[in-house]
DNA sequence: CTACGTCGAGACAGCGCTACCTTAGTGCCT
DNA sequence: AGGCACTAAGGTAGCGCTGTCTCGACGTAG
């Protein structure tokens, strides 16, 4: 019933199978198969005659029928919030980097800060029985929670730490991030301290709760010098808040923003409106984006680990998608403040 | 022998199947099949049967079984320059927008502005069997092209028209783009006109064709004016090159640049030595970035249609897939000159 | 009332690969 | 010397879905 099979058939892929590897390397298909995959129970005298074979005839797997006969895919999804910040660009290069060499495909879903999206993406990407995933803080809907408790995938949460109890977590304390803004603001002998944030996003909260907490704490926390809107963060936006902070409050100070672009906006009003940066208000902005250093004046700002935590989640995947527990599930990869000329 | 296989099987995915939507249904699986993908030859009855069913188990298809089937993957590459400076983001995003909803998983690929890694990368998405595929300009190894050519999968090309022959390509002139500089920077009076272009990819360089050939038109090219270099685009190179610039040729009185960037570091430079934009120096940018508008002055440039090549292109790669032709292969998306305060 | 075309539904088989089990072969202990 | 654990290779079957062929039911024309 096997005997020939030598009519055309359009279903096929057209491409090279597993199968002409094995009858070129004189092994059966299932040898083959290990071989390539590099299974330790193959000689290592088969295993060139058939990584031979497959060179010869240009062979690669089919990565449909793989999946479907190991009821595993290679894929790994990865959700952000945002692309059109540089923020995660350096997070999902780095993830890349580590995971397409060791053969799998990376899922890319932008979940523009909303949790319904996410929820929605998480829906949709479980469909392809991703082998991991990686996601973008702890704030998410409890339907999101639920759907990543049932699947049994291995997930790795980046950016936090704040909330990890037994998670496998790979970023730094956006609280502390947040109270280290403070106390070098403090330390430049500011009294009228404000805090501007856009997107509302939990880690954006979070910096503004540390903030907050440093402040209670020397007794200079003033609740109407703290700007939270749910627009997007921008340039343009942060040159908006800024304007309007310092029409109601022209006694701030120095201000700490919840991100570069914002701050960046705030050099340039300043710029313009003649407002002297630091020696009226002292400005710190939060990532340290590539543009920041080069501002006028030179922008201070909390440098974060966007590409060392990209690459450690990776790592951290590799490790559980082996199904292998990870040692050290929390990494705190820490943050870096950038003393420029703006504060 | 088909029988009872009502063991614990571990190969299985553990997902609701087709069969069991079909049984829950009452139909047979194939008609189960057909329903779920809308395929006209089945009963209104029977489909609302079938769909009810699927909601009923939570069924989602299992894409590996599906793409072993029908020989046929549902996703598409596509592979773009960069992703840190934030042009190719709005594409993407438009991409996605477009290719999702239908069922179409996008894979994407940086090359980092390298020939050799896009070729890299092709020959590896090429395993998935991708059903399109979506390319930044024309300009590719040999070999790539010859994988292209041979692997017979739809292809659209993005961001260029020059050198499109016969192809699907979405973009506008870059030529065109570099004469319009040119053209509104003459017509503002300026005689040392200059071009700075950075990454030396091939829009770069015919941007920069673009405006040196009408300068040659108005007899006032000068080939030390046009200063070009490999290195990436980035806010700091664009203040040291404009630097340079003004050191070696104080008498430049117009500078091109071939990407907001490199003309938003030139401003804050310009700014920090006190040079006068644009009294002394106009300066134009190109691609109209988020922070353009905000900069001090104002930055004047040409906005391009990055969101609407993305979605075009992914709007004829719609077409191709579906095995039709595209009325209109190659097309033009335009571009818009903003003039601002630096110029 | 019969013949024929059309259309909706099902049976069958197979896409390319790998999990599982079996078999053959090796060395080592009792 | 026989049995046992262990390793290396292969045989078998099936992952979940869809392309293709087949069959039956229905409606219309002669």
């Amino acid at each position: 019933m096997i005997s020939s099979k030598n009519d055309k058939n359009t279903r096929t892929t057209g491409r090279p199978t597993l199968n002409e590897v094995a009858r070129l390397a004189g092994v059966s298909p299932i040898t083959a198969s290990r071989a390539l995959r590099g299974v330790s129970t193959v000689a290592t005298e088969l295993v060139e005659k058939v990584q031979k074979a497959a060179l010869d005839l240009n062979y690669v797997v089919n990565p449909a029928a793989r999946a479907l006969a190991s009821a595993q895919s290679h894929s790994v999804v990865v959700l952000v919030p945002s692309l059109s910040n540089l923020l995660f660009i350096d997070t999902l290069e780095a993830i890349h980097q580590v995971l397409r060499p060791k053969g799998f495909e990376v899922l890319i879903g932008n979940f523009h800060y909303s949790r319904d999206e996410e929820e929605n993406l998480l829906r949709n990407y479980m469909a392809y029985q991703p082998r991991g995933l990686l996601l973008t803080g702890f704030d998410r809907t409890e339907s999101s929670r639920r759907m990543i408790e049932a699947s049994n995938i291995p997930c790795v949460y980046m950016m936090e730490l704040d909330s990890a109890a037994g998670l496998n977590c790979v970023g730094f304390s956006q609280l502390a991030a947040g109270e280290t803004a403070a106390g070098h603001l403090l330390s430049r002998g500011r009294k009228r301290l404000a805090y501007i944030g856009a997107q509302l996003d939990q880690r954006t909260l979070l910096r503004g709760e540390g903030f907050r907490k440093a402040l209670q704490k020397a007794g200079l926390y003033d609740p109407d010098l703290e700007v939270l809107t749910p627009r997007s963060s921008s340039v343009g936006l942060g040159g908006e808040l800024f304007l309007q902070l310092l029409a109601t409050h022209p006694d701030v100070d120095a201000i700490f923003f919840g991100n570069d672009d914002l701050a960046q906006g705030a050099l340039l009003e300043a710029m313009r409106c003649g407002i002297k940066i630091p020696e009226q208000v002292a400005i710190l902005g939060f990532n340290d984006l590539p543009a920041s250093a080069h501002m006028v004046p030179r922008l201070s700002s909390i440098s974060t680990p966007r590409e060392a935590i990209g690459r450690r989640a990776a790592e951290q995947m590799l490790t559980l998608m082996a199904g292998n527990t990870v040692a050290k599930p929390v990494q705190d990869m820490g943050f870096e403040l950038k003393v420029r000329e703006s504060t």
